[in-house]
DNA sequence: ACTCAATAGATGCAACTTGCATATATAGAC
DNA sequence: GTCTATATATGCAAGTTGCATCTATTGAGT
């Protein structure tokens, strides 16, 4: 298809949110699995997208060096970002709502638009 | 907000589809209309996404130099873009499903994120 | 000891997209 | 002659993305 991308941020402070304590590396994992499209996450991106929403007060960071491996860098999601996720949550119900809509519509003006016999 | 952006592309091809001839000018009023978010739509990206859908193949054009006022470059939907369209509304109507999924599991874990009693 | 894979995070850069300002031109109203 | 509405388009800075690449730690295999 191309494009719709994202909404990557929503799903990341959802899932910060419900772990508790969460790193990027476990995060991608969890993404793939709770990603509103399936389209390919690109791990720098998520990287970056953490580091992004810190920068914007929705999450803090620090370096987990417990256990073995590399050191992790482990967020907590703040105040801030769970009203952002309240947000989120708003816009993506009024947007789904809409998009219902919109496939209504354009349903009835195109041929053969197969909608699956459930719902 | 600050995200969510376009959707724009779909918008257009079903406004095209639908109105059978439409030029850009139009389209921004409709597109305010039939939006999938309240987002501004610039003019300057709708006319850019109106030849980029010709680059695609998913429309064509000519000018019309009927009527008073400056010309138009009236758009017309290609079987391709149809085709497009139909993709579309697959993706659409599974990415709301994923939407309602994840604000349910989202509402669960905020506080305090109003469903409003509609629905 | 050496190598390999898995884990973990990050940066560099070219290509693309976006928002905003601006340019062009026609036509009717005043 | 000026103003506004209609109509389309481009230039450019800023931001975003995809891909390749880099660093580093640990455990398993040989």
């Amino acid at each position: 298809m191309g494009n719709l991308y994202r909404f990557v941020e929503p799903v990341l402070l959802y899932l910060v949110k419900r772990k508790g304590r969460a790193y990027g590396y476990e995060l991608a994992n969890d993404l793939r699995a709770h990603a509103l499209t399936d389209a390919e996450i690109e791990v720098a991106s998520l990287y970056r997208a953490l580091r992004q929403l810190e920068v914007n007060g929705c999450v803090t960071s620090e370096w987990d060096v417990e256990g073995s491996g590399p050191a992790r860098r482990v967020y907590v999601l703040t105040a801030h970002g769970e009203e952002h996720l309240r947000e989120w949550i708003v816009v993506l119900d009024h947007l789904s709502r809409s998009m219902k809509r919109f496939i209504r519509g354009a349903r009835s003006v195109v041929s053969g638009a197969g909608r699956g016999a459930d719902e």
